[in-house]
DNA sequence: GGAATTTGACCTAA
DNA sequence: TTAGGTCAAATTCC
């Protein structure tokens, strides 16, 4: 059996089921939508991610370990610097993937309360507009990673697509306030770790795929993840959902740091014993 | 004068 | 081979 083409099958219907659930949760009114079937949807979705992590567990593959790792692909001029600190090797870059992306279409460029650069224009094949991109302005002082592309796709009435790019490692943002939300104390640190391809916490409006209208296909970066501030100094905060600012998406559970340990490296190299990745995935309300 | 933008060149993935 | 992403010098803005 080619294992392979069974995790790219798991692959697929993780994503099928997180976006089942995105759906679920858009039409949610309490009138339309019981919680059996929101608790259904959940349970597919963490069968799922269980089912991935099992396989991974005795077939370790380099693919699903990408998945499955914070994402370093990203900052591939980052690591083409290092690599090649020979000088002026300019344009040297690793095409981006997609892991973490998501798209935004409004009728103005985005405006997402990070500072963005310019650095770059290009007029796009079968396009009639170029397209700009921007970096967060904190890249080199903050190490942040974080881009996005704004392509405009409609004249009238103007219609801009934004398409981001990582999530921001900068403080620059307003979206921890977001995130700060969903946990009680802003004091001290802990990390995030989100089951999806949205980080940092898009909200609905941010983020236009989570509704309905999943058409794109957001890749499975299942874990993401960014120190946030935290109640307590030694926890850890987990999430197996999408992290949106709807509270009701929120399915947290806060871990201390040996369970962080054990479940990283059941995450990263999968040799942990699989009851404990089971314990630490069982996400319940 | 420093920060931001423009734009042609460079380089790689597809 | 080429479309697309990034770099960096030149230019503009504040």
């Amino acid at each position: 059996m080619d294992h392979r083409k069974v995790q790219e099958e798991l692959v697929r219907g993780h994503e099928f089921a997180t976006q089942l659930r995105l759906v679920i949760n858009e039409k949610d009114d309490s009138a339309t939508t019981t919680p059996f079937v929101q608790t259904l949807a959940k349970n597919v979705l963490r069968s799922f991610t269980n089912t991935l992590f099992l396989l991974d567990k005795y077939y370790p593959s380099h693919h699903l370990s990408n998945l499955v790792t914070p994402t370093k692909s990203e900052d591939s001029q980052e690591s083409c610097k290092s690599f090649t600190s020979f000088k002026n090797r300019r344009g040297c870059y690793k095409r981006k993937r997609t892991t973490q992306e998501w798209e935004k279409v409004s009728e103005a460029p985005a405006v997402d309360g990070h500072h963005w650069r310019k650095y770059g224009q290009k007029e796009i094949l079968k396009t009639k507009y170029s397209r700009n991109y921007y970096r967060c302005t904190h890249k080199y002082d903050g190490n942040c990673q974080a881009t996005k592309q704004v392509q405009r796709i409609q004249e009238d009435p103007p219609l801009y697509k934004t398409t981001y790019f990582g999530h921001h490692t900068c403080n620059d943002l307003l979206n921890s306030e977001i995130i700060l939300d969903s946990i009680s104390s802003p004091s001290d640190t802990s990390i995030l770790l989100s089951f999806n391809n949205s980080f940092p916490t898009p909200t609905k409006q941010d983020c236009p795929f989570l509704s309905s209208s999943a058409s794109l296909d957001p890749s499975p970066s299942f874990i993401k993840e960014e120190r946030i501030p935290s109640s307590s100094s030694n926890d850890y905060m987990l999430s197996s959902e999408p992290t949106l600012d709807d509270s009701s998406w929120h399915n947290n559970v806060t871990l201390p740091l040996d369970h962080w340990d054990v479940l990283s490296s059941a995450l990263c190299d999968s040799s942990v014993d699989l009851d404990d990745i089971n314990l630490l995935l069982d996400f319940d309300d």
